[in-house]
DNA sequence: GCCAACGTTGGC
DNA sequence: GCCAACGTTGGC
């Protein structure tokens, strides 16, 4: 059955936009101490808070700020990728569940990501709520999307300009609708079969 | 623990 | 506004 016509308006609409609709975001789900702080925070830690929510604090990089700030909307889904840690790749997915409001942590000094030229007259960092959608059925390896995405440089395949490897330092990046859906059609591969 | 890549800072 | 020095990220 086609689309009927709000629905189809809205694809429409937000494929001319060019609106981004999925996320990437790292965190560590290793211990690492920061300031006299643990900043570990795993998929696992991020199923265990309450209403398996937490806000996406400590983003110090403009790129990655703007980004949350101004375009991510709720409902809005997000890999959860593990970085810095022994078995880095995809996790699971969240979904955006509150839109950006002021990261209290800038004026904390106790907290490892206080910023002292952040004035609570005009904050200068943001942050976001996501919550816990799902696991991967199996964990997307950083190794295996990187061969992939070297394959698809040449072949032209969808993850040929994935922001994982083009701004590998971005901790919150935008990931396409075609991104997205391939990297979920791995989950039913035999880990290396894609490759 | 190393270090390449890259973002930020600050002198000029 | 350039760019060298410095700091951070994050894979390995």
């Amino acid at each position: 059955m086609p689309l009927r016509g709000a629905e189809c308006q809205e694809k429409q609409d937000s494929k001319t936009r060019g609106t981004i609709h999925k996320w990437l975001m790292k965190s560590e789900p290793e211990s690492r101490i920061e300031k006299g702080v643990d900043v570990k925070f795993g998929i696992e830690d991020l199923k265990k808070e309450p209403d398996q929510t937490a806000c996406w604090d400590g983003v110090r990089n403009y790129q990655a700020r703007n980004f949350m700030r101004d375009q991510m909307k709720n409902g809005q889904l997000a890999f959860f990728y593990h970085s810095n840690c022994k078995n880095p790749g995809i996790a699971g997915i969240v979904e955006i569940v509150k839109e950006s409001y002021v990261d209290y942590t800038q004026f904390d000094k106790a907290d490892p990501h206080y910023d002292s030229g952040a004035k609570k007259d005009n904050p200068k960092w943001f942050m976001v709520d996501v919550k816990f959608v799902r696991m991967m059925k199996r964990f997307i390896s950083l190794q295996e999307l990187k061969t992939l995405y070297q394959n698809h440089k040449s072949s032209g395949g969808p993850l040929k300009s994935i922001a994982l490897f083009t701004s590998a330092r971005l901790s919150v990046q935008p990931v396409t609708e075609d991104e997205f859906d391939f990297i979920c059609s791995l989950e039913d591969k035999p880990d290396g079969d894609a490759c």
